[in-house]
DNA sequence: GAGTGGTCTAGACCACGGG
DNA sequence: CCGTGGTCTAGACCACTCG
């Protein structure tokens, strides 16, 4: 036994160094949670809480009875932080604006109604709008809403605050898909964004869920240069 | 009191609940952690676990002595999964194959030295390869790596396996920035990959640590068509 | 200063699943 | 079967930070 180590943030620390100095290979099983916390000096939860957090992040492998073991392919998880637009335009210390370009109840195309799990012939509400960082557009948003499931929708001021914002402080949901991919700009598209013709953007498809129920599916498409980062 | 709630998960399904329900509105604070857990009739250890795991999530701001908050803004966070390609491409159902363009030791661009923190007159290794799926081209990737914090690099069997996995089970690293975006391919980068000049293609540009040293620096460039989901 | 979340402990029981 | 991780408990002390 080394020494004794108290906070399961050192425990962490100590097992990361192990598995980085090869001293624990991959592939190979590691001392289970009890001896570890013989050797460490503290309780066995401390140890547990510290390889669940290894775990968690991909570095660990654990299994019941199998134990636990350095993971072979450290499946890489990375945390986006998908923004809420205005924050992030502000956040960078520009100046945030939201211009509504249509807001109209109509049929929707068959890929939306099939995305939203939706049939028939119903309406939903389609807005479609720009975000401006610094008065230059920044992001156009092409959403469409399910009137049956956000009540007071209708009365949305929607041409003040953006389907977003409205949205979260107004629509229940409970979880929501997000595909990210890349498209190149119809000429249409490329006008709305500032932006030539056959630039590349980058698109964040999303849809909100209320349980069963889809509440709204919008598509982002970014002006041309956009990034998102993140690290772990 | 309702009812005696015992798991950690159960509180956490119940806190969403309320929170979902507007039971608990977002901005509001909920009552402490000791009061749940008598409501609940479980230990406060109980509740913490499950209101840490609200707060990882994003639904819940916790502040010591200024207590717990429904998040205003629920930050969506979003765990991306970044793919080890062959395994990608195999849990897919289709046949990896791995070809070798370029290896070559030369010097670097600025901007890639300014990435990986690299000053002077220094030669980096340059690996240009193709990751294919079903024979068809999936994604380039532009790999430069430091010999100097890779021991036995220039005995690696790039031919034979990629860097990506070579490096994973010989060099060590301590984290990764990574960076994603969309551009457009040039002629050049449209032929490597099957498609034509001017298509959007993904982009994830990653640089991988140990400790202050940067180890490798990739440019992955994707197909025309792929996307990357995820849920939450 | 005092209330709140953050953490540690020692012990216990349970559920999964490998051998 | 039975070892391993998963979880719960009751109690305790600590650290941060708001008022």
């Amino acid at each position: 036994m080394t020494k004794t180590i108290k906070s399961w943030q050192a425990v962490e620390q100590e097992v990361r160094r192990r598995i980085h100095s090869r001293e624990w290979a991959p592939g190979e099983p590691i001392p289970n949670e009890a001896d570890l916390a013989l050797e460490f000096g503290c309780a066995r939860a401390t140890v547990n809480r510290a390889l669940r957090a290894l775990a968690d992040s991909g570095l660990l492998d654990r299994r019941r009875k199998a134990g636990t073991r350095v993971a072979l392919h450290p499946i890489r998880k990375a945390v986006l932080e998908i923004p809420v637009i205005r924050q992030e335009i502000e956040e960078k210390g520009l100046r945030y604006r939201y211009e509504l370009v249509e807001r109209t109840e109509k049929r929707a195309s068959k890929a939306i109604m099939d995305r939203m799990d939706l049939v028939g012939d119903r309406s939903l509400l389609n807005v479609f709008a720009i975000h401006f960082a610094n008065d230059r557009p920044y992001v156009a948003e092409d959403r469409w809403i399910d009137p049956a499931v956000v009540p007071g929708l209708s009365e949305a001021p929607l041409d003040r605050i953006s389907a977003n914002e409205w949205l979260l402080s107004n629509a229940p949901y409970t979880r929501s898909d997000i595909v990210i991919s890349a498209l190149c700009l119809t000429a249409t598209q490329a006008r709305q964004l500032g932006a030539s013709a056959g630039q590349a953007s980058f698109r964040i498809e999303r849809i909100t869920w209320d349980g069963d129920d889809a509440v709204t599916t919008v598509e982002l498409r970014f002006a041309p240069g956009y990034s998102l980062g993140a690290r772990f």
